[in-house]
DNA sequence: TTACCTGCAAATTCTTTGCACACGC
DNA sequence: GCGTGTGCAAAGAATTTGCAGGTAA
Protein backbone atom coordinates (compact mmCIF):
# COMPACT_ATOMS: atom_id res chain seq x y z
CA UNK A 1 0.00 0.00 0.00
CA UNK A 2 3.27 2.32 1.00
CA UNK A 3 4.67 2.79 -2.70
CA UNK A 4 2.21 3.90 -5.05
CA UNK A 5 4.27 3.26 -8.02
CA UNK A 6 3.40 -0.40 -7.71
CA UNK A 7 0.07 0.03 -7.12
CA UNK A 8 -0.26 1.46 -10.34
CA UNK A 9 1.98 -1.32 -12.53
CA UNK A 10 -0.43 -3.78 -10.83
CA UNK A 11 -3.05 -1.89 -12.61
CA UNK A 12 -1.25 -1.77 -15.89
CA UNK A 13 -1.02 2.33 -15.60
CA UNK A 14 1.91 3.66 -16.14
CA UNK A 15 3.97 5.58 -12.67
CA UNK A 16 3.87 8.79 -14.58
CA UNK A 17 5.91 11.70 -11.94
CA UNK A 18 2.43 13.59 -11.94
CA UNK A 19 0.81 11.39 -10.77
CA UNK A 20 3.01 10.31 -8.03
CA UNK A 21 3.45 13.93 -7.18
CA UNK A 22 -0.75 14.21 -7.19
CA UNK A 23 -1.40 10.91 -5.01
CA UNK A 24 2.15 11.87 -2.83
CA UNK A 25 0.68 15.65 -1.97
CA UNK A 26 -2.79 13.89 -1.30
CA UNK A 27 -1.05 11.30 1.17
CA UNK A 28 0.80 14.21 2.76
CA UNK A 29 -1.49 16.20 3.72
CA UNK A 30 -4.27 16.63 6.17
CA UNK A 31 -6.81 19.04 4.52
CA UNK A 32 -8.49 18.05 1.04
CA UNK A 33 -7.48 19.67 -1.74
CA UNK A 34 -9.83 21.08 -4.69
CA UNK A 35 -7.92 20.07 -7.97
CA UNK A 36 -7.58 23.37 -8.72
CA UNK A 37 -5.63 23.57 -5.30
CA UNK A 38 -3.86 20.96 -5.93
CA UNK A 39 -2.63 22.48 -9.42
CA UNK A 40 -1.89 25.36 -7.92
CA UNK A 41 0.11 23.69 -5.35
CA UNK A 42 2.45 21.06 -7.79
CA UNK A 43 3.00 24.16 -10.54
CA UNK A 44 5.97 24.92 -9.05
CA UNK A 45 7.38 21.40 -9.29
CA UNK A 46 5.67 20.93 -12.73
CA UNK A 47 5.22 24.52 -14.50
CA UNK A 48 3.68 22.93 -17.50
CA UNK A 49 1.21 20.62 -16.18
CA UNK A 50 -2.07 21.50 -16.55
CA UNK A 51 -5.39 21.02 -15.26
CA UNK A 52 -7.05 18.71 -17.31
CA UNK A 53 -3.95 16.26 -16.25
CA UNK A 54 -4.61 17.16 -12.47
CA UNK A 55 -8.67 16.28 -13.46
CA UNK A 56 -7.76 13.10 -15.53
CA UNK A 57 -4.96 11.27 -12.98
CA UNK A 58 -7.37 12.14 -9.76
CA UNK A 59 -10.37 10.31 -12.12
CA UNK A 60 -7.91 7.63 -12.48
CA UNK A 61 -6.78 7.11 -8.62
CA UNK A 62 -9.85 7.05 -7.56
CA UNK A 63 -11.56 4.44 -10.25
CA UNK A 64 -9.04 2.31 -9.18
CA UNK A 65 -9.71 3.30 -5.47
CA UNK A 66 -6.13 5.11 -4.12
CA UNK A 67 -8.30 8.00 -3.28
CA UNK A 68 -11.47 8.91 -3.04
CA UNK A 69 -13.18 11.81 -4.25
CA UNK A 70 -15.44 13.95 -1.62
CA UNK A 71 -18.58 16.45 -2.66
CA UNK A 72 -18.36 18.63 0.12
CA UNK A 73 -21.44 20.90 -1.53
CA UNK A 74 -20.38 24.07 -2.05
CA UNK A 75 -18.68 24.38 -4.97
CA UNK A 76 -16.01 21.67 -6.60
CA UNK A 77 -14.92 18.13 -5.59
CA UNK A 78 -12.53 17.65 -2.57
CA UNK A 79 -9.89 14.34 -2.35
CA UNK A 80 -8.19 12.19 0.25
CA UNK A 81 -5.95 9.93 -0.10
CA UNK A 82 -7.67 8.16 3.18
CA UNK A 83 -9.90 5.88 1.82
CA UNK A 84 -11.89 4.46 4.78
CA UNK A 85 -15.33 5.91 4.95
CA UNK A 86 -14.93 8.49 7.55
CA UNK A 87 -16.91 11.59 8.58
CA UNK A 88 -15.55 14.94 7.61
CA UNK A 89 -16.41 18.40 8.67
CA UNK A 90 -16.51 21.77 6.63
CA UNK A 91 -16.74 24.85 7.66
CA UNK A 92 -18.69 26.82 5.93
CA UNK A 93 -17.08 30.21 6.08
CA UNK A 94 -13.71 29.37 5.01
CA UNK A 95 -14.55 26.15 3.89
CA UNK A 96 -11.80 23.68 5.27
CA UNK A 97 -12.63 20.57 5.01
CA UNK A 98 -11.33 18.21 8.11
CA UNK A 99 -11.63 14.50 9.22
CA UNK A 100 -14.15 13.51 12.29
CA UNK A 101 -13.54 10.43 13.86
CA UNK A 102 -16.45 7.83 13.55
CA UNK A 103 -18.06 7.99 17.16
CA UNK A 104 -21.16 6.52 15.79
CA UNK A 105 -19.63 3.14 14.02
CA UNK A 106 -23.06 3.66 11.87
CA UNK A 107 -23.50 0.04 11.07
CA UNK A 108 -26.43 1.57 10.11
CA UNK A 109 -25.11 0.40 6.54
CA UNK A 110 -26.10 -2.97 7.15
CA UNK A 111 -29.70 -2.07 8.16
CA UNK A 112 -29.98 0.18 5.39
CA UNK A 113 -29.08 -2.20 3.11
CA UNK A 114 -31.65 -4.40 4.13
CA UNK A 115 -34.47 -2.08 4.30
CA UNK A 116 -34.25 -0.10 1.24
CA UNK A 117 -32.96 -3.52 -0.83
CA UNK A 118 -30.19 -1.31 -2.47
CA UNK A 119 -26.95 -2.34 -2.90
CA UNK A 120 -25.20 -0.27 -0.52
CA UNK A 121 -21.69 0.74 -2.30
CA UNK A 122 -20.54 3.34 0.18
CA UNK A 123 -21.53 6.34 2.77
CA UNK A 124 -20.83 9.98 3.51
CA UNK A 125 -21.18 11.48 6.39
CA UNK A 126 -20.99 15.50 6.81
CA UNK A 127 -21.50 18.01 9.20
CA UNK A 128 -21.18 21.56 8.52
CA UNK A 129 -20.40 24.65 10.32
CA UNK A 130 -18.08 27.20 12.05
CA UNK A 131 -14.49 25.92 12.63
CA UNK A 132 -12.81 27.77 15.75
CA UNK A 133 -10.94 30.24 14.34
CA UNK A 134 -14.19 31.19 11.86
CA UNK A 135 -16.16 31.51 14.64
CA UNK A 136 -14.02 33.48 16.97
CA UNK A 137 -14.37 36.23 14.37
CA UNK A 138 -17.85 36.67 14.64
CA UNK B 1 -46.79 25.47 8.10
CA UNK B 2 -49.01 24.34 5.76
CA UNK B 3 -49.92 27.57 3.89
CA UNK B 4 -46.49 28.19 1.70
CA UNK B 5 -48.41 31.45 0.81
CA UNK B 6 -48.42 32.84 3.90
CA UNK B 7 -45.11 32.06 4.98
CA UNK B 8 -43.43 33.96 2.31
CA UNK B 9 -45.90 36.78 3.24
CA UNK B 10 -44.31 36.68 6.73
CA UNK B 11 -41.15 36.93 4.95
CA UNK B 12 -42.05 39.65 2.96
CA UNK B 13 -41.77 37.93 -0.39
CA UNK B 14 -44.41 37.99 -2.74
CA UNK B 15 -46.30 34.71 -3.23
CA UNK B 16 -45.90 34.62 -7.08
CA UNK B 17 -47.53 31.15 -8.67
CA UNK B 18 -44.29 30.52 -10.10
CA UNK B 19 -42.57 30.13 -6.58
CA UNK B 20 -46.05 28.59 -5.60
CA UNK B 21 -45.85 25.81 -7.96
CA UNK B 22 -42.22 25.32 -7.21
CA UNK B 23 -42.62 25.10 -3.80
CA UNK B 24 -45.47 23.02 -4.70
CA UNK B 25 -43.68 20.24 -6.64
CA UNK B 26 -41.35 19.70 -4.10
CA UNK B 27 -43.69 19.14 -1.45
CA UNK B 28 -45.97 16.59 -3.46
CA UNK B 29 -43.23 14.77 -4.96
CA UNK B 30 -40.96 11.79 -2.93
CA UNK B 31 -38.40 12.69 -5.82
CA UNK B 32 -35.65 15.20 -5.34
CA UNK B 33 -35.56 16.73 -8.46
CA UNK B 34 -32.65 18.91 -9.82
CA UNK B 35 -33.45 22.19 -11.28
CA UNK B 36 -33.41 21.51 -14.67
CA UNK B 37 -35.85 18.56 -13.28
CA UNK B 38 -38.23 21.04 -11.82
CA UNK B 39 -37.87 23.27 -14.76
CA UNK B 40 -39.12 20.93 -17.22
CA UNK B 41 -41.89 19.95 -14.90
CA UNK B 42 -43.15 23.08 -14.69
CA UNK B 43 -42.86 24.20 -18.22
CA UNK B 44 -46.12 22.90 -19.35
CA UNK B 45 -47.98 24.97 -16.80
CA UNK B 46 -45.90 28.07 -17.13
CA UNK B 47 -44.62 27.83 -20.62
CA UNK B 48 -42.50 31.30 -20.13
CA UNK B 49 -40.54 30.65 -17.60
CA UNK B 50 -37.04 30.59 -17.31
CA UNK B 51 -34.69 28.11 -15.89
CA UNK B 52 -32.97 31.21 -13.96
CA UNK B 53 -36.37 31.72 -12.28
CA UNK B 54 -36.09 28.07 -11.02
CA UNK B 55 -32.76 28.71 -9.76
CA UNK B 56 -33.50 32.22 -7.98
CA UNK B 57 -36.65 30.67 -6.41
CA UNK B 58 -34.49 27.54 -5.23
CA UNK B 59 -32.40 29.81 -3.43
CA UNK B 60 -35.13 32.16 -2.26
CA UNK B 61 -36.69 28.89 -0.79
CA UNK B 62 -33.52 27.49 0.93
CA UNK B 63 -32.90 30.85 2.05
CA UNK B 64 -35.59 31.30 4.48
CA UNK B 65 -35.96 27.20 5.14
CA UNK B 66 -38.33 26.39 3.15
CA UNK B 67 -36.96 24.03 1.50
CA UNK B 68 -33.12 22.44 1.22
CA UNK B 69 -30.73 22.31 -0.74
CA UNK B 70 -28.85 18.85 -0.80
CA UNK B 71 -25.51 17.55 -2.98
CA UNK B 72 -25.53 14.63 -3.81
CA UNK B 73 -22.50 14.30 -5.56
CA UNK B 74 -22.47 13.67 -9.38
CA UNK B 75 -23.36 16.79 -11.09
CA UNK B 76 -26.57 19.18 -10.17
CA UNK B 77 -28.23 19.86 -6.98
CA UNK B 78 -31.56 18.33 -5.30
CA UNK B 79 -34.30 19.82 -3.60
CA UNK B 80 -36.28 18.70 -0.80
CA UNK B 81 -39.29 20.50 0.60
CA UNK B 82 -38.61 17.89 3.50
CA UNK B 83 -36.20 20.27 5.85
CA UNK B 84 -35.88 18.08 8.60
CA UNK B 85 -32.26 16.37 8.47
CA UNK B 86 -32.75 12.95 7.03
CA UNK B 87 -30.28 10.61 5.50
CA UNK B 88 -30.47 10.04 1.56
CA UNK B 89 -30.08 7.54 -0.33
CA UNK B 90 -28.38 7.87 -4.16
CA UNK B 91 -28.67 4.92 -6.77
CA UNK B 92 -25.03 5.47 -8.51
CA UNK B 93 -26.68 4.48 -12.18
CA UNK B 94 -29.86 6.70 -12.27
CA UNK B 95 -29.02 8.86 -10.32
CA UNK B 96 -32.66 8.20 -8.48
CA UNK B 97 -32.19 10.06 -4.60
CA UNK B 98 -34.66 8.51 -2.21
CA UNK B 99 -35.27 9.01 1.67
CA UNK B 100 -33.65 7.01 4.32
CA UNK B 101 -35.54 6.90 7.68
CA UNK B 102 -33.25 7.31 10.47
CA UNK B 103 -32.13 4.31 11.69
CA UNK B 104 -29.27 5.40 13.94
CA UNK B 105 -30.60 8.86 16.49
CA UNK B 106 -27.17 10.23 15.10
CA UNK B 107 -26.88 12.16 18.70
CA UNK B 108 -23.33 12.56 17.08
CA UNK B 109 -23.66 15.68 16.29
CA UNK B 110 -23.30 17.36 19.83
CA UNK B 111 -20.37 14.35 20.11
CA UNK B 112 -18.56 16.01 17.49
CA UNK B 113 -19.33 19.25 18.03
CA UNK B 114 -17.71 18.70 21.37
CA UNK B 115 -14.91 17.37 20.80
CA UNK B 116 -13.96 19.46 17.13
CA UNK B 117 -15.13 22.79 18.68
CA UNK B 118 -16.66 23.74 15.42
CA UNK B 119 -20.40 25.56 15.76
CA UNK B 120 -21.84 22.99 13.70
CA UNK B 121 -25.09 23.80 11.70
CA UNK B 122 -26.54 20.87 10.24
CA UNK B 123 -25.30 17.34 8.74
CA UNK B 124 -25.49 15.47 5.88
CA UNK B 125 -25.39 11.28 5.82
CA UNK B 126 -25.73 9.80 2.16
CA UNK B 127 -26.23 6.18 1.26
CA UNK B 128 -24.59 4.83 -2.30
CA UNK B 129 -25.47 2.30 -4.54
CA UNK B 130 -27.28 0.93 -6.77
CA UNK B 131 -31.32 0.27 -6.17
CA UNK B 132 -33.32 -2.93 -6.85
CA UNK B 133 -34.40 -1.90 -10.37
CA UNK B 134 -31.04 -1.03 -11.74
CA UNK B 135 -29.04 -3.70 -9.81
CA UNK B 136 -31.73 -6.74 -11.48
CA UNK B 137 -30.38 -5.38 -14.69
CA UNK B 138 -27.01 -6.26 -14.36
C1' DT C 1 7.73 1.27 -33.11
C1' DT C 2 3.79 1.22 -30.33
C1' DA C 3 0.97 2.30 -26.91
C1' DC C 4 0.22 5.26 -23.39
C1' DC C 5 0.40 9.92 -21.46
C1' DT C 6 0.55 14.97 -21.38
C1' DG C 7 -0.94 19.56 -22.21
C1' DC C 8 -3.32 22.86 -24.80
C1' DA C 9 -7.64 24.50 -26.25
C1' DA C 10 -12.28 24.06 -27.07
C1' DA C 11 -16.57 22.22 -25.53
C1' DT C 12 -20.07 21.05 -22.08
C1' DT C 13 -22.76 21.54 -18.17
C1' DC C 14 -24.59 23.79 -14.23
C1' DT C 15 -25.43 28.03 -12.13
C1' DT C 16 -25.38 33.09 -11.57
C1' DT C 17 -25.92 37.83 -13.01
C1' DG C 18 -27.49 42.18 -15.47
C1' DC C 19 -30.97 44.38 -17.32
C1' DA C 20 -35.42 45.75 -19.25
C1' DC C 21 -40.14 44.93 -19.05
C1' DA C 22 -44.39 43.70 -16.41
C1' DC C 23 -47.29 43.42 -12.55
C1' DG C 24 -49.63 44.45 -8.19
C1' DC C 25 -50.29 47.56 -4.39
C1' DG D 1 -45.70 55.37 -9.73
C1' DC D 2 -42.69 52.23 -7.17
C1' DG D 3 -40.68 48.40 -5.79
C1' DT D 4 -40.41 43.76 -6.62
C1' DG D 5 -40.35 39.71 -9.71
C1' DT D 6 -39.73 37.55 -14.21
C1' DG D 7 -37.46 36.16 -18.31
C1' DC D 8 -34.03 36.58 -21.67
C1' DA D 9 -29.36 36.40 -22.77
C1' DA D 10 -24.79 36.54 -21.55
C1' DA D 11 -21.31 35.57 -18.22
C1' DG D 12 -18.87 32.54 -15.04
C1' DA D 13 -17.05 28.46 -13.03
C1' DA D 14 -15.94 23.59 -12.77
C1' DT D 15 -15.06 19.76 -15.36
C1' DT D 16 -14.53 16.93 -19.61
C1' DT D 17 -12.99 15.88 -24.20
C1' DG D 18 -10.30 15.83 -28.70
C1' DC D 19 -6.23 15.90 -30.55
C1' DA D 20 -1.24 16.46 -31.63
C1' DG D 21 3.07 15.76 -29.92
C1' DG D 22 6.16 13.44 -26.47
C1' DT D 23 8.06 9.67 -23.94
C1' DA D 24 9.33 5.15 -22.31
C1' DA D 25 9.70 0.23 -22.95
Amino acid sequence: MENAALMLKKKGIKATPQRLAIYYLLKNTKSHPSADTIYQELSSQFPTMSLATVYKTLDLLTKIGLIQEINVGEDSFRYDANTTSHPHIICLKCKKVEDVEDYCPLDSLGIVAEKTNYNIVSQQLFFYGYCPECNDGE
